[in-house]
DNA sequence: GCTCCTCGGGAGATCGATTTCCCACACTCT
DNA sequence: AGAGTGTGGGAAATCGATCTCCCGAGGAGC
């Protein structure tokens, strides 16, 4: 039992394959209603379903969008993976996701994979924003590619990201505003451009001298390590600017475990506004990105003549979402 | 600047289309040790890569493996999908994912389309045990898919799931054990087998008559109102078993708001073990499930000859892991 | 009544890689 | 030396859908 296939159809509804294909593949050509009915009974009959890799070699083209994120393991980069799949479904296309499993290696890789013809465009988180550039400018030669969330210099392509200075200035505003002047930065990742860009923004508005934690890595387990440094010092801390959601969540549960009370005694911050923080206790005050439009405005890039994609960094406007982390009575 | 194809490579190394495939593609044919290096060494020189619509066309075979979720916006399922995404990537193949947002039709329409050609095969967690049947039926017909943590009746092929009762009656003796008695049920989602299950099996030990509260859906909200029914019954109770993680946090969270202490008046459980529980305060107990053995052997069912995906069901023995929620001394 | 257009529809080329033949050459064995 | 054998490599068919031509019929205009 081999799939039917066009032939098969203009067969039975006793066409040729060209009219079969003017209409299920919705051509702008008139085709005789009778004849169109005849050829979509026969589709219908016989459970065609047009052969994908037959029409992309036709077409050169697949109505599937690549995306490649770091990780799928944290939840921030599924978020983001989400809202592209949500932009690329209305318009009516497919999405494949990859995961990169934070290596620039296999970052490459995936790129280059998706690349054989089996995406029309391509958007990618980039593992870091000094050793992706290369892979992504070879990529963005090649097909229409996007940056998302952060940028890789030397990409040879636009990227829509966040405004990074803008959100940790609204944090730090929103701290000094409740009376919290002490404040440190626990980040982790300053490979990618948004780690590296909240770290510059603090340093900047606080200078050199301020608290700073640098983590190794981008997890709640790093979140943990870092509420240990964080209690040995709570005698000249009042506050703590995570740079990423995980981050806070692992430094706020086991600073509570230590009796440093949050926001009582200490104030945190996430900082990518991840669904976990609402239930946390107490929720955690975050940083929220407009992502529908960031995804939105991808979209549009990608779909674009390739001279709208020239290098450059976009930024969107950022949104603080206050809780309990840091004000007890919001 | 179109992209080099074989034809190039092959006129560049100075051999033939036929020859330059066989050394690309690995064919199980000797070739002059002297051409082939003639044709790699073109073929990295023009940046060749195989084209991979025209492969699949020809070869009637994609290297590409789709997963079907209910939402990726539960982090329960981005695990399962990222346990079948690595064992796929570690048997060299490409894995689409597709979000079937939680509706029956919707999932029709993905497994629909990766069958036009997209995929060798298909791993579907279906949305419902009773009505994602026929879809998959005509689908498991047409290409090798395996269903997975869940089946759907009449699906016509194999489900590698959770031994669900086997689970249930862990936490009721874990609980029994720790003196806790008068278990109420907090669940959702009985449309999934692997719901219904959890419920019949709760029933079972525990008679119809077991304080049981049902939710419309399958969300952290739902958690939280099931927390204010809980709560008005906290004098009946010492014990609440969840259906599934996502409750079991809305619960504990609202609990704890409304002063009820967990463990201390009202011990609680998750059941799928995701990552967020280990990092509430307290910890939730849950039930790990053997996900890479399940993923291994999804994979091998589905390179397997059909008749080895004959409609049945295979249960993975499940793993209680104890936390605060249930035993402060944990 | 005749020519010119329009419009629907069919034959065949095409996308790029794989694979089936089959041929040419070199070497061995009698 | 001639026949037999084996091996590497090329020409051409093939996968299935689309798209470019081109043809025939019917209608409009003179």
């Amino acid at each position: 039992m081999t799939a039917p296939r066009l032939l098969d159809v203009a067969a039975a509804a006793g066409v040729s394959r060209a009219t079969a294909s003017r209409v299920l593949a919705g051509t702008p050509r008139n085709v005789d209603p009778e004849l169109a009915r005849r050829v979509e009974d026969a589709a219908r009959e016989l459970g065609y379903r047009t052969n994908h890799s037959a029409r992309a070699l036709r077409t050169g083209t697949t109505g599937t969008v690549g995306v490649v994120v770091p990780s799928l393991a944290n939840p921030y980069f599924v978020q983001l993976a989400d809202a592209i799949a949500q932009q690329v479904r209305a318009a009516g296309g497919q999405l494949v996701v990859s995961d990169a499993a934070n290596s620039v290696e296999i970052e490459a890789e995936q790129i280059e994979t998706l690349l054989g013809g089996r995406v029309d465009g391509l958007v990618v988180v980039p593992v870091s924003a000094a050793a992706s550039g290369p892979a992504v400018r070879a990529a963005a030669k090649r097909a229409p590619l996007v940056l998302f969330d952060r940028w890789a210099s030397g990409s040879g392509t636009v990227a829509v990201t966040l405004d990074n200075a803008a959100a940790m200035r609204l944090l730090l505003d929103h701290l000094d505003t409740l009376g919290r002047h002490r404040i440190a930065l626990v980040a982790a990742d300053q490979a990618s451009s948004s780690g590296a860009e909240r770290l510059a923004a603090f340093t900047e508005a606080r200078g050199t001298g301020a608290a700073t934690v640098l983590l190794p890595s981008f997890t709640t387990d790093a979140g943990r390590t870092a509420a240990r440094r964080i209690a040995a010092q709570r005698n000249e801390i009042d506050a703590v600017v995570c740079g990423a959601d995980v981050l806070a969540v692992g430094l706020v549960s086991t600073l509570q475990r230590s009796a440093v009370s949050v926001p009582g005694e200490i104030a945190v911050t996430g900082f990518d506004d991840t669904e976990i923080l609402e239930l946390l206790d107490p929720p955690i005050t975050s940083i929220r990105h407009p992502l529908t439009a960031m995804a939105e405005r991808t979209l549009t890039l990608l779909q674009a003549p390739a001279r709208e994609r020239a290098e450059s960094v976009e930024r969107f406007a950022p949104q603080l979402v206050v809780r309990a982390s840091t004000d007890a009575n919001a």
